[in-house]
DNA sequence: ATGAAAGCGCTAACAA
DNA sequence: TTGTTAGCGCTTTCAT
């Protein structure tokens, strides 16, 4: 009698991960069953697909992304590139992202470069590196280089967020120039004529550039003009918010209203209005920009924009599956924001006209 | 003469993507060198270094993660797994998790199960699947199936946020139940005997949990008892705050003072409270917990504990990585929480005596 | 519907 | 220090 290498397959457990090539012997089928069994279940016999799942149970079994992604060369999975998760615009948007990629069984990936946006192509390349089937951008304003290493690979991706400065077919979002410019003629409206504008950084940043670019706009219909030293850059943060109600409470001439690039920033100038003895709006107006839940519980509530977040992560989701699985799409119809005119913003009394 | 295949690798560009074969053969070395080159280059000579690194440039190479993972078995990645994005104090600690673990070399894969905590198990299958060297989970408290499935695959893993609740060793954050207890004395010691309290589900939540405990430890110390209908469970949102003072405040015995679970459902709190005309803190003492930035900024200003989110993100990092790696490490010295005493906790005067 | 077998692109052990 | 080579665990033709 030969001597057999004992075979524990069926009476002990393994002593290493389970594999397919151990589920399909435990199954009595061979390797591409047991992998069409996973993959592609109505192309196999039920019975098959039974014996196959009972040894999944039996074993423990849970695939190999990494040599599923190797042999398939594709991995499932769609990156999302943001500036920042600090600012809950951005979370907000996140959340339906997830979603809508988990029930289109896809996973997410969520990288942030912190606003160091020299730092988005090497954020990128490691994404890439690490393998993604398609990615989601914020914004339209990329180095040269990101498209290029996106288009050498045949990488899908949409950009999110806006659609200023593009004629990609794939962005998901809204105009910032419009948006800005119609907040900024309600401000009008109201009759202010000494209007303050503080920003973030517009390099690489469309969303900054058009905001500021709708809001000079404005002005300019209106036969106004913004002086340079009204103009503040500052981080998207809270505390950019307080240094621009500093530097502009330091001048001789002041503004009787000042529209913040985003509602983070309105927020901290609220704030500081509120240490400053500065009294919102009969004062100062304060007008925000994406409105965030926040705007809505301060004291008094941010006059803001609402960018629709949401939205955009959903349809961002859809785009990005539809673009990886080769589904034809149609170019994406405009997203509407919607105003919020809440009490920062005041009418302009005598009390304010100095 | 021989019929040779042609050899264009010298001459034109490929018409696939380049791998590490193709890279080395530019660079007149062997498979072998040029992974070393990329990988260990300090096993190889500079010469070759240098000759890799011009191919890999000519190319414009980049490694296929896949591949890698499958022959190395190791991913370079760690995956954090949140209940939410959707709060601040989450993105905090994202934020500061991700920098320190791209500087150790890396990456970080967020995902979130939104509080369906019936889905974690599947989100943290689907992780496993995708393959990362170790993972860093938000509380203690989480299913069986969870640990069997790290242990059986030999995962590493930290839990981060609280210390409640459990014995391991590689726990990063605070005593939800000592920091719960410390407030809740601040508020007694401020004259209030008539105190709420407003949580959030405490299933599989032992932060919600403590903080709960350690409120109710606090009253008992000061010969106090909780009502049975002062305690009210409520999301962990603003819009949670809000239904909690709906509740409250339809009671005929209301609360001089009531505690809640986070900042965000204090906020929305604060929020309803404006709306209702409940004046904060006269009629009513309103504290949070976590220390979120917009707490600071509320008129009044919130009450609440600060929970140090950005230093548990930067160590549990470390402690992942080095677990990964087999670096020792001690137990984990316990974090300090900070109170930030504010202007929505008052003194109980007779005004509120009812 | 299933089986056999050839890779996917890389790492790591081994030999030189 | 470098080259050679055998896998890593799976998918996917191609037969059957």
């Amino acid at each position: 009698m030969t001597e057999q290498p004992p075979d524990d397959t069926h009476t002990q457990p393994l002593n290493r991960r389970a594999t397919l090539a151990d589920v399909a012997a435990l199954a009595g089928v061979s390797l591409g069953s047991a992998s069409r069994a996973l993959s592609v279940p109505e192309q196999v016999k039920p019975a098959t697909l039974k014996k196959v799942a009972q040894a999944v149970a039996a074993l423990g079994y849970i695939r190999n992304g990494s040599a599923q992604a190797l042999a398939s060369r594709r991995t499932r999975t769609v990156a999302a590139l943001y500036p920042t998760l600090d600012n809950p615009i951005f979370a907000q948007s996140t959340h339906s992202m997830q979603q809508t990629l988990w029930s289109l069984g896809y996973q997410l990936l969520i990288a942030s470069h912190e606003y160091q946006i020299d730092n988005e192509f090497a954020l990128l390349r490691a994404t890439v590196e690490r393998g993604v089937d398609g990615l989601i951008l914020v914004g339209t304003d990329h180095s040269q280089e990101i498209f290029s290493l996106l288009h050498q690979r045949g990488l899908p991706y949409v950009l999110t967020w806006s659609t200023d400065d593009s004629s990609y077919p794939h962005c998901v979002g809204i105009s910032n120039f419009d948006a800005a410019r119609k907040l900024a003629r309600e401000v009008i409206a109201k009759g202010h004529t000494r209007i303050g504008l503080c920003g973030g950084a517009i390099d690489r940043n469309e969303r900054a550039r058009g905001r500021r670019l709708g809001i000079l706009a404005a002005l300019k219909e209106a036969r106004l003009k913004m002086r340079k030293d009204w103009i503040f850059e500052a981080p998207f943060s809270y505390a950019g918010g307080r240094q621009a109600i500093q530097y502009f409470w330091s001048r001789k001439q002041r503004p009787t209203a000042i529209l913040f690039g985003t509602d983070l920033q309105a927020i901290g100038a609220l704030h500081q209005c509120r240490e400053q003895g500065i009294r919102v709006p009969d004062d100062l107006s304060i007008i925000g920009f994406d409105g965030i839940e926040e705007a809505e519980m301060m004291q008094p509530a941010l006059t803001t924009l609402r960018i629709p977040a949401h939205e955009i992560g959903r349809r961002a989701a859809h785009r990005i599956v539809a673009l990886i699985e080769g589904t034809p799409v149609e170019p994406e119809p405009p997203l509407s924001e919607m105003l919020l005119i809440r009490e920062s913003l005041g009418q302009v009394s005598s009390t304010n006209q100095r």
